[in-house]
RNA sequence: UGGGGUGUGGCCAAGUGGUUAAGGCACCGGAUUUUGAUUCCGGCAUUCGAAGGUUCGAAUCCUUCCACCCCAGCCA
């Protein structure tokens, strides 16, 4: 279900402010900081953004929010970059609010000289107990009313670093009694002798948040500026801060005849995935996961290294909306936006994870055929390959039981199942070793029985899948669980606690059918009956593959079999 | 207990005073099937956080109450 831009509230706002002329088009951004890895709470964020712009005939910018050098790099800018165009979206404008800082001290200068800005020299500690609380209004500092011509000498000594980190700050001169806390005289500057990744040194002051953000939007003509939940607060001071300093008309933007608007939306969650950044970092670090795109993360990297497409993640943002609720998003919204993509778009091969070996003892040991087989049931456009086969083949283990039920339509002693695309097996014969375990299966192939007949027209229930062993490709291929048994694991203090043991199980002697070594390093496969995978984009060498499952088929069996 | 938000089926989510409360995911039936997949068809909220009220008529308007989320970084 590609589905067709649905409508929501900020999609409403937009189209009647176009409507009502209030813009010439939308204009919006994305404006992550580079600190970290883009996730899928990102992509919602992504989606919304640049397809509001798309779908209103607008602009969308990608804006790095890089106002805090101690935090940020050019290695997360450039993962962050790649993972949007990675989603299929293209920016109209990069921009950085690091290439505001001259502009935006000019407007810092520009509240000073109104009165609307002051330099205080309050710790940090004493700021705190200044501002209040939720129930309290704050005091005034005592530096509060300091003339204009102090505080310009001041702010600008500030910036020639004649101060050290801490000891002052330049604030937004407002109300310390308003019940918002955001607008208890906010600080718009604080020193820090840190190392830009953009702007290297020349600055020693850097603007917060709150002031930066507003402004930059205005410099780029930004109509809407779309945030999460937690800025409701903030929007205050975005307005305060936009109607007291002075746009040219430009600033506002050719799109914009007015002011940008901030609009917030709920953040999604994902059951049983972490978003924090913090935590993440910890499970990278402390070796619970390997490395930020490991496949278990729902980072972006991690969701394309696991198979993920981008039509998936945007189908599914498509799928979960957008309002101004938080909501928590099941795990299978997620696995049914990829399993639909996958559906229509991988092609089919054969492959064994767990191989149990059959050989078929009516068969001369000598000879081999070939079956053309199509590589998509519905989709005559994806061709057709060959799929060897001989005395020798490997199913697989799930597809055996040495005492089956009645319903288990696959092989067991004595029944007789379907080699899909093949001829018709009967197990005649279990051999197992000291230990018991099943360690080959002896069967009788039907040489009658090819093209999905049978002669004597019986009807043949149970198909399996198979490779056979004279041809067979090895390879590792990793399965993965969910990484938590938590549904809610950020709600934990120690989230290791919530991990699951079993998130990785790799299959280290699985056997593929020899076409699909031959494909496309970059393809999707489904392995009939299995599920979809992936080559694994890190460790993946054609002498020695690797493979991912990106999710499973759906399993009506095993769902049925685990019911009881 | 200050301010800002949110409450529609298991999870999302349409709906903005007028016939039986969209749709997706999940779930339960059944059909088709050389993937126990896909596809198809059917079922799945007398009820919209609760209680009052207005109205011929309310999830939609009013009142009160309840629950949950966010805000007291020189983070974003």
């Amino acid at each position: 279900m590609s589905k067709a831009s649905p409508n929501h509230f900020i999609r409403s706002i937009a189209s009647n402010d176009i409507k009502n002329g209030k813009h010439e088009y939308v204009y919006t951004r994305f404006p992550p900081e580079p600190n970290g890895y883009l996730h899928l709470g990102h992509a919602k964020s992504i989606c919304l953004n640049f397809g509001l712009a798309k779908d209103l005939g607008g602009r969308c910018n990608l804006r790095f929010d890089d106002t805090n050098p101690e935090k940020e790099s050019d290695e997360y800018m450039q993962s962050i970059k790649d993972s949007v165009a990675w989603l299929g979206f293209e920016w109209d404008k990069l921009c950085y609010a690091s290439d505001y800082f001259d502009e935006l001290y000019g407007f810092a200068l520009e509240l000073i000289d109104k009165g609307l800005a002051y330099v205080d020299d309050l710790s940090a500690e004493q700021m705190r107990e200044y501002r209040g609380t939720l129930t309290e209004p704050g005091k005034n500092s005592p530096n509060r009313d300091r003339p204009v011509a102090e505080n310009r000498a001041l702010f600008e000594q500030m910036r020639d670093g004649e101060f050290a980190e801490g000891e002052l700050v330049l604030r937004a001169k407002i109300d310390m009694a308003s019940p918002n806390i955001s607008m208890r005289d906010p600080i718009l500057y604080r020193i820090r002798y840190a190392h830009h990744y953009r702007a290297g040194d020349k600055w020693c002051i850097y603007p917060m948040y709150d002031f930066t953000h507003c402004i930059s939007d205005a410099l780029e003509g930004i109509t809407h500026s779309l945030c999460t939940l937690e800025f409701q607060d903030n929007r205050a001071l975005y307005d305060w801060i936009l109607e007291n300093i002075t746009l040219q008309k430009n600033h506002i933007g050719e799109a914009g005849k007015a002011m940008p608007r901030q609009i917030e939306f709920g953040r999604s969650n994902l059951e049983y995935t972490l978003a924090s950044k913090r935590k993440l970092i910890q499970l990278v670090n402390e070796g619970h996961v390997n490395g930020w795109d490991d496949p278990r993360l729902t980072t972006l990297v991690g969701l394309r290294r696991r198979g993920y497409t981008p039509a998936s993640i945007r189908n599914f943002c498509a799928e979960i909306g957008v309002t101004k609720k938080d909501s928590v998003i099941e795990m299978t919204v997620l696995e049914n936006a990829i399993r639909h993509d996958l559906e229509a778009n991988a092609k089919r091969a054969f492959g064994v994870l767990d191989p149990l070996k059959v050989v078929l003892t009516n068969y001369a040991a000598e000879q081999t055929e070939s079956f053309v087989v199509r590589n998509h049931p519905k989709d005559e456009s994806m061709g057709t390959r060959e799929l060897p086969f001989g005395r020798e083949v490997y199913i697989d283990r799930d597809d055996f039981m040495l005492d089956p039920p009645e319903d288990f339509f696959r092989l067991g002693p004595g029944r007789e199942v379907r080699l899909r695309y093949g001829y018709a097996i009967r197990c005649e014969d279990v051999i197992q070793d000291d230990a018991g375990e099943v360690v080959e299966l002896r069967c009788s192939y039907d040489p009658l029985s090819a093209q999905g007949k049978t002669a004597d027209g019986r009807k043949i229930k149970g198909i399996i899948h198979w490779v056979s062993a004279a041809h067979a490709i090895d390879a590792e291929v990793r399965v993965y669980d969910r990484l938590f048994n938590q549904a809610n694991p950020g709600a934990l203090d120690d989230v290791t606690e919530a991990l699951n043991p079993n998130s990785l199980t790799v299959f280290d002697n699985a056997k593929l059918e020899p076409s699909v070594i031959e494909a496309d390093p970059q393809q999707h496969f489904q392995f009939e009956r299995v599920g979809y995978f992936c080559f694994d984009s890190q460790d993946h060498q054609p002498a020695k593959p690797v493979l991912n499952r990106t999710v499973s088929l759906r399993d009506s069996w095993a769902k049925a079999a685990a019911k009881g």
